[in-house]
DNA sequence: AGCGCGCCTGTTAACGTTAACTTATTATTC
DNA sequence: GAATAATAAGTTAACGTTAACAGGCGCGCT
């Protein structure tokens, strides 16, 4: 009836009206303990018109647990992390937690102002899914030690509490390398890394070791894109990396004749920068990315890949939490990777068209 | 030293170890009133030892506000949200300010939750990016009422007192449309919708329009994909709804010449469908889609598309957003609408591979 | 009659922080 | 040398909620 534009409706404010005491409405708004019916309707109808909102601070205050759990993203935009996000939220969901994401665009700075506001708003526990870095790592432990549960994934840290979820990257950069190797490639770049970076990469280790053990050498000149500030750069694309690495490639005078992209962003624009050269794929050169996206079946030619299990990844990230959340919050570390694997498409092998329909199945895998 | 594992570290703690009371360490903890150096120094390194986290609840609680801001969206893989967040992060952060998103994965039910708990954890504004529903509405205006500011961003629905940034999305659909007849196309088909829903997309009813105005006839049979279910099944991917949709038009006996795509991922899908149907783009088919993705200047051919300035939008929202936080709450909406920009590319002009790169700059604009 | 127990409600005291106020101790000024 | 201002702390009382405890009432059981 009337509106309330200044002050919040508090428990007191009901119970006045009501002629109850602020318990009693505490009681009626959370369903706990015993209320006569007759009050309870009584209680309830005046939070309605008085169009109450529970105070979330005073309550998580009091009870020492927020039911939120915030997780930390490098990027909002990659498919792969939104992927992961579904699963973190499927579990939270079933438990009745709710998930506040906060983006680090890729930054340590932000890494550490995520951490830092998710732990001040006393969420009660975080799920960081980028990368790491110094600054991250050290506050990230101060969290951990100081007593809030964390979960990693894919994030190379690791704590004697803090759980850890992972694909086995190394496997699948070498399975996909083996791939190329297998149909008859030697020459294979790698794009969207640079070298010292890569290092940290475990799918370009992945290329690296299959590449030795196979005895083919590692050429730098085949490994293009990526250069230090694109990972600080929110403006400058994977996509352009792909596209601005193949170029690099294709102006070599002996060039690749299959390339491994850091993932399949990066290969849509590697695939574009060839197809604008007239080459054609796989026949003049082969092409893999690497996670699967959507969009890796729709191409043309359909991308091969490597597909992580992301969902589940999140899911188990989630679970992991939780468990910690709601048990012990000191139990060792869990950990779980997961297998990738390897879809092979039109882009490496132009007789697998068969196999392409198989691979647009979906998956609703409930682990 | 010592680790604490039990209870998080109060001021109270802190003041015990280095004698004063809590109100000193307050004042210390946050560079505020007289504090004498010494007491100041002795303070902050217990502290730090103790590796003290405020408690944001409380602070909360006390100060009344919480320096955060929540955002709903519906696709956290959306690359327009995430360019979206990062217009409204830009702002935020010059200004001090944390952002918590939530996701709605596209449904109603997802975004009263989400408004539910960013409310209920008393974020300074709430910034909504989801498409409006009949019960996020309506705990929209709950919200508004009882004072939370709110700043929508393409989002049917008005409210005296929650400001609105759009873009003009009729215009572009209308531009996009007129762009192809007046290259000479006549039957035109529209991918990634159903009538019924149609209705309620500003860039399909610039569609109508334009037909309208140039005399030319709206054919049910055009219209297609978007089975209602797809808005709320997040497995299928807008990509797939554009393949499918467009394999439904290539099979009609009379299909059209040019098609407009609700947003690039669709236009993406269906690209794929017209070439894997061994067709000519633009010759055959000619192709526009939405949004400027990254990914569109970088498709073979290059994908015409309606640009609308995203970044912008996003820091109009946040900038409304804080004037209300900060200022009066209950000053008249603000509305800003902003122009779209048709970008013509390859996929409607074969001619136009000189304009291409020019489409390519960047946009860093600081409104 | 008396006991115990389930129901319903109220009282008290935090949770951790800080705004507002008070007290005490030094400079600074005329 | 007294008045004024600046500095450095402490005290009190919330912010809105709820855990824990304490009644009081009525019912069934022995």
């Amino acid at each position: 009836m009337k509106n309330q534009p200044k002050k919040p409706v508090t428990l007191a404010d009901i119970a006045a009206r009501a002629d109850v005491t602020p318990m009693t409405v505490s009681r009626v708004i959370n369903s706990s303990g015993y209320v006569h019916p007759e009050t309870r309707e009584r209680v309830m109808n005046v939070a309605r018109e008085m169009n109450y909102r529970r105070n979330g601070l005073a309550r998580g205050l009091k009870r020492q647990c927020t039911e939120t759990v915030g997780m930390v993203i490098g990027d909002i935009a990659n498919p792969f992390a939104a992927e992961l996000t579904r699963g973190v939220r499927e579990v939270l969901e079933e438990r009745g937690y709710n998930l506040f994401i906060c983006i680090s665009e890729h930054t340590a700075k932000e890494d550490v102002r995520a951490f830092d506001s998710l732990a001040d708003h006393r969420v009660d526990g975080i799920i960081a899914a980028t990368r790491a870095s110094k600054s991250g790592n050290e506050r990230l432990e101060e969290l951990i030690d100081s007593g809030i549960p964390v979960s990693l994934i894919g994030r190379e840290f690791r704590h004697a509490h803090a759980d850890l979820v992972s694909a086995d990257n190394l496997k699948g950069g070498y399975e996909a390398t083996t791939h190329l190797i297998e149909i008859g490639h030697k020459r294979i770049g790698f794009i969207g890394i640079s070298l010292t970076e890569g290092l940290r990469l475990r799918r370009f280790q992945g290329y690296l070791e299959a590449l030795k053990d196979h005895g083919l050498p590692v050429e730098d000149g085949l490994i293009a894109g990526g250069r230090e500030a694109a990972e600080q750069m929110p403006g400058y694309s994977t996509e352009e990396m792909g596209y601005d690495g193949m170029m690099k490639l294709l102006e070599l005078k002996n060039r690749p004749t299959a390339v491994f992209a850091r993932n399949d962003f990066t290969a849509m624009g590697a695939l574009n920068a060839i197809k604008r050269a007239g080459l054609r794929i796989p026949e003049d050169i082969a092409l893999i990315g690497y996670d699967d996206i959507p969009l890796a079946a729709h191409t043309s030619p359909a991308l091969t890949t490597v597909r992580q299990p992301t969902r589940e990844q999140g899911r188990a990230a989630a679970e992991f939490l939780l468990r910690r959340v709601e048990g012990d919050r000191e139990q060792p570390r869990a950990e779980k990777s997961f297998a990738c694997e390897l879809v092979i498409r039109e882009s490496t092998l132009p007789a697998a068209k068969a196999l392409s329909s198989k691979n647009r199945k979906r998956q609703i895998k409930t682990a």
